[in-house]
DNA sequence: TTTCGCCCTTGACTATTGTCAAGGGTAGGA
DNA sequence: TCCTACCCTTGACAATAGTCAAGGGCGAAA
């Protein structure tokens, strides 16, 4: 199968509808906005679909449009020589690219679509002008950009600090909170890309599993199931000021 | 010798004369901020002075202050079980911890002074306060956390992609560059600060030094003498969207 | 339903990085 | 001036992570 690149599919964009803007304008990261200038940036924004496995945007290229995932998953990489590394997978809700909009700047990541997914692209002219006329959205956007900071200051200490071992043992204890506590759930996308957001390479995930069947987890496929809670915190060691989305 | 904690040196703290007003107000942040605004930072807060070796904030502390280097170095780094590792060196201009203070939470970073140092210590509420009703002031400070956050983005690469020997070079070379492309000039900070910056033992730091005399670096103390340019270039690779500071 | 491709796993090996220990050099304090 | 800490280096070894190759299994498409 060849991957299309999503210009191709911009090209096909259409404007919103009134019941799209309306379903997208509660984004989080419009809170706040003054209702024209909200409008301003509607307008000219794409509601775009695209399928799985397409190239959302390329590192490199200058930042056309601020994007929103509405549905579906985002895959957020870097390649350098033959490597490739994944930084984030997005969900619904989660923009991405925010800083090189703000900046007029060129890329420094690039998204692929994980799964087939909506995405609303806003302009980035028009986004920038919202923020140098509308000061409630540069607060959004100023409180948006601290939280992204703080999220990476701990993904680089998690990096840094820590072991193979340890990032998958506190992944999976950050992913089970997510699920809402449950022991047992599926992985919310594939090995492959675990690995990548791990920084391993994926025969280091398998074994490194296998090497937590010690602390009582079992993998099934995509299925995990957590045996032993407490021993695998022991191992994991989690800690507010790297794991706690809260925090 | 005993290190003395940030808070003894904060309560000896005294208010700003006009004349440092005046000195402290030209820092970039500050950029398009209103007079009585900016005053309003000003006025309570502390220019502050450090002896080397003094840690300035703690990891998992309230955010009390928006810190300015105004003269010295500044390491920040953060602790996990038995490691350290720094996130970065910071010096006059620069200001740390601005995202703790505008989302109102814990650091998750420790800093320490490397030498001795001055620093604008402004309070966090007021610096909430005025983010509040600035639009200019919360233009500046989202600006600013765009390009911090473009800024850690690079540094997750450079973590993730690179081996020891790779960032390595390319720290050379890009500090080369920063000190104006001079092929001779000394370390900025010793060698165990550097070590802990590209993420690796000061034992191998040392070891990586060796194996670059076969690209013609000698190291004689902290001097560093780069034989041939394009040769290290080479081994290093550098790309624009991980060295290249302007993109 | 069958085929094909890709994901995942495992073995064997290599490369990279960290740890422990020892010793030389150097700068600041007594 | 000497002494003492600490930085840096080096050797030897251990742990961690990446690569290459082979094969099983599962799911999407014909």
């Amino acid at each position: 199968m060849t991957i299309p690149r999503g210009d191709s599919y911009l090209l096909e964009g259409i404007e919103m509808r009134p019941a799209e803007i309306e379903e997208t304008r509660k984004l989080r990261i419009f809170d706040g906005v003054g209702e024209k200038h909200l409008l301003d940036m509607l307008r000219p924004a794409f509601l775009q679909r695209f399928p799985a496995g397409v190239e959302l945007v390329r590192e490199g290229d200058p930042a056309d449009f601020l994007h929103v995932v509405v549905e579906g998953k985002v895959e957020v990489f870097s390649a350098y020589r033959d490597r490739e590394t994944t930084v984030s997978v997005l969900g619904p809700g989660q923009c991405f690219i925010m800083a090189a909009v703000v900046l007029d700047r060129v890329y420094l990541k690039s998204a692929r679509s994980l799964t087939p997914a909506r995405i609303l692209l806003l302009p980035a002219d028009v986004v920038r002008r919202v923020f140098s006329d509308d000061a409630a959205f540069a607060r959004c956007l100023a409180s948006d950009l601290a939280a992204s900071y703080r999220m990476l200051v701990k993904e680089l200490k998690n990096q840094k600090l820590r072991t193979g071992l340890e990032r998958l043992a506190n992944w999976l204890l950050a992913h089970r909170e997510e699920m809402g506590g449950a022991n047992r759930f599926e992985l919310p996308f594939e090995k492959k890309v675990l690995a990548s957001r791990l920084g391993m390479a994926p025969e280091v995930l398998s074994r490194t599993f296998a090497s937590l069947v010690a602390y009582k987890v079992k993998v099934k496929g995509a299925v995990i199931e957590i045996g032993d809670v407490p021993a695998l915190t022991k191992l994991a060691r989690p800690t507010a000021t790297i794991d706690d989305p809260a925090t």
